[in-house]
DNA sequence: CGCCTTTGACCTGCGC
DNA sequence: GCGCAGGTCAAAGGCG
């Protein structure tokens, strides 16, 4: 997806739309997926795939013990170039072309010595990045009702940047997983529409374990098949990493995941969203055109099997 | 001391 | 080309 074309879907149905399910008093996180096609898909379904989504995980109360899951076996799954799943062991080398910017800065590393020398004569200014073109991960966002900006999920961020952001009078806040070697990047601002939702966008995947919720606690789960640890942000719902239960539910973060939206039916399926009652029950994987949601194949292995019954 | 946030400057893409 | 807005960098300072 054109970045053009992101910024209109964020501007035309992000915060606004949400809040205005939140306002009606049904607290929960809606999940936009900026990425492309199949690809979109995928990265939901590992979002997803990582925990358990039966409703019950999203209750406040269980909350905590929910947020973690063991370390899962590697299915390398390609797009294209595009590589949605990484290495199952953050020590694995074996980083995928997709991973752009990874690549890109090994690719580079070679030249950047040799331009190094020659450009530390006009190194006045700021030395910036090559003069490639950007290339963007997959992207999520999520709306969640919260009064803390920084919701918990399970990975630490250090924060390198914040923008006012036009007619809104809240900033945006950029975030970048701290851990060394992963180029997962969050940004996180509150909706103008309705203060009291938090828009969270994260881009790009996760090449290692969450360092707070060890995977191995899942429960005795069997990871499934087709579900790597470093796809698609490795999400955990926000919850808190260090504080008691009690803060956590200071932070109301009833979280749900109600829809998700591939950008070729997004209108369609915003329109669906809006006259979908019991959204508890009514889970829908809206990326028409997939595969994935023909054969339910990787679906099967990450999505309870009552989610997929239950339309 | 290490890690984090803050913040102004800079870069980049896009529309006009 | 210019201006705007989003995104990023990196120095400075705070905190435990």
């Amino acid at each position: 997806m054109k970045k053009k074309e992101v910024i209109k879907m964020e501007e035309t149905f992000g915060s606004s739309l949400f809040a205005e399910h939140i306002s009606d008093g049904f607290p929960f996180s809606g999940i936009f997926d900026f990425s492309e096609g199949e690809k979109s898909s995928l990265g939901f379904m590992e979002l997803l795939g990582i925990q358990d989504c039966s409703p019950s995980l999203f209750d406040l109360p269980q909350a905590p013990s929910m947020a973690s899951s063991a370390p899962r076996p590697v299915t390398t799954v390609k797009e294209g170039s595009e590589v949605l799943n990484q290495p199952a062991t953050p020590n694995s080398s074996t980083i995928s072309s997709a991973s752009s910017e990874a690549v890109n800065d090994e690719q580079t590393k070679a030249v950047d010595q040799e331009e190094e020398q020659q450009e530390k004569t006009k190194k006045q200014l700021k030395p910036k990045k090559t003069n490639q073109k950007r290339q963007r991960e997959p992207r999520f966002a999520f709306v969640t009702k919260s009064e803390v900006d920084q919701l918990e999920d399970g990975y630490r961020w250090r924060k390198y940047g914040q923008k006012a952001v036009k007619n809104s009078p809240f900033p945006r806040s950029y975030y970048r997983c701290t851990t060394a070697s992963c180029n997962v990047k969050k940004r996180v601002e509150r909706s103008f529409t309705d203060p009291g939702t938090v828009v969270t966008t994260y881009e790009g995947q996760h090449t290692h374990p969450s360092p707070v919720m060890p995977r191995q606690s899942l429960a005795g789960a069997p990871p499934g098949p087709g579900i790597s640890v470093g796809c698609a942000t490795n999400f955990a719902m926000p919850m808190s990493r260090t504080s008691t239960l009690s803060q956590y539910q200071q932070q109301r973060q009833q979280s749900f995941i109600m829809n998700t939206l591939s950008p070729s039916t997004y209108g369609t399926h915003h329109h669906g969203l809006t006259n979908t009652p019991g959204l508890r029950r009514d889970i829908r994987f809206c990326t028409p055109g997939s595969a994935l949601l023909r054969d339910n194949g990787l679906l099967q292995d990450i999505v309870p099997s009552h989610m997929l019954k239950e339309e």
